[in-house]
DNA sequence: GTAACCGGTTACCAAAATGAAAGTAAAAGG
DNA sequence: CCTTTTACTTTCATTTTGGTAACCGGTTAC
């Protein structure tokens, strides 16, 4: 009688959120998605904090997980890229809300820790 | 020169990743999204594996982002009740896009660890 | 007198995650 | 022969995290 139609203790929310969200996950995930496919070293361009081990960590669940495609040339030295799968896309449209959460909150001067100043616009107080 | 109009290593996602996503955040957001305001014991309730430790850790974090408002009222024994405050209502479409992404993987047979079936329509096979 | 209720807090300890650095492969270029 | 390149892997030490269990306050029910 409570049901309000989507939330419930056993919806398949749980699983893909272990999946995507974590640490450095859905930031690989959000520079794939906006980028295109990236190479291994391109990837840790974008990402200057990550060390390669975490990096190759969050790569291969993803992989395992069906989301990232991981592609290999023969060459020496190797090229190897990564890339959303087509199931990976799904999560494009997520992905682009988060971002553009980001950019509001970014721009209504929210800070990790501090949250929101009083007013989001300085200017016509009210 | 590469730049196609959305990623960038300075943009303003990693903070809010931080914020919104890692172990239990992002599925206590999705209640609290979905469901509307909560007690601490139905928040519990609703994820049966949490900890009253992390629990309060995670709801604390939220609410010094600005994110989750906390509510007091002074009866004895106290009741406390979480909300999205209106800064956090922004990931509303976030996660409710979320969850559309977890109800098709789970449609199509997708499971941790091991992804997707071959194929998400077992008919019509090629 | 004392146990239960709710929403926590605190201390302690084990487990997991992370970071830095060095090593590996195999060929091409000096 | 030695270095450079890419994409890792391995090792080790450190940091972070998580779980457990006990405790808290103030009032009511037993």
């Amino acid at each position: 009688m409570k049901v309000k139609g989507a939330s419930c203790i056993s919806c398949p929310m749980d699983p893909v959120l272990k999946a995507v969200t974590g640490r450095w996950t859905t930031t690989i995930l959000w520079n794939l998605s906006s980028e295109g496919p990236l190479r291994f070293g391109a990837l840790m361009g974008l990402m200057p904090e990550i060390s390669a081990k975490v990096l190759t960590d969050r790569l291969k669940m993803l992989e395992r997980n069906g989301i990232v495609l991981r592609t290999q040339k023969p060459t020496i030295p190797p090229e190897v890229s990564y890339e959303m799968t087509e199931h990976g896309r799904d999560l494009h449209q997520a992905l682009r809300s988060l971002h553009e959460v980001a950019l509001k909150w970014d721009a209504e001067g929210w800070k990790p820790g501090e949250g929101f100043p009083e007013d989001p616009l300085p200017r016509a107080a009210e």
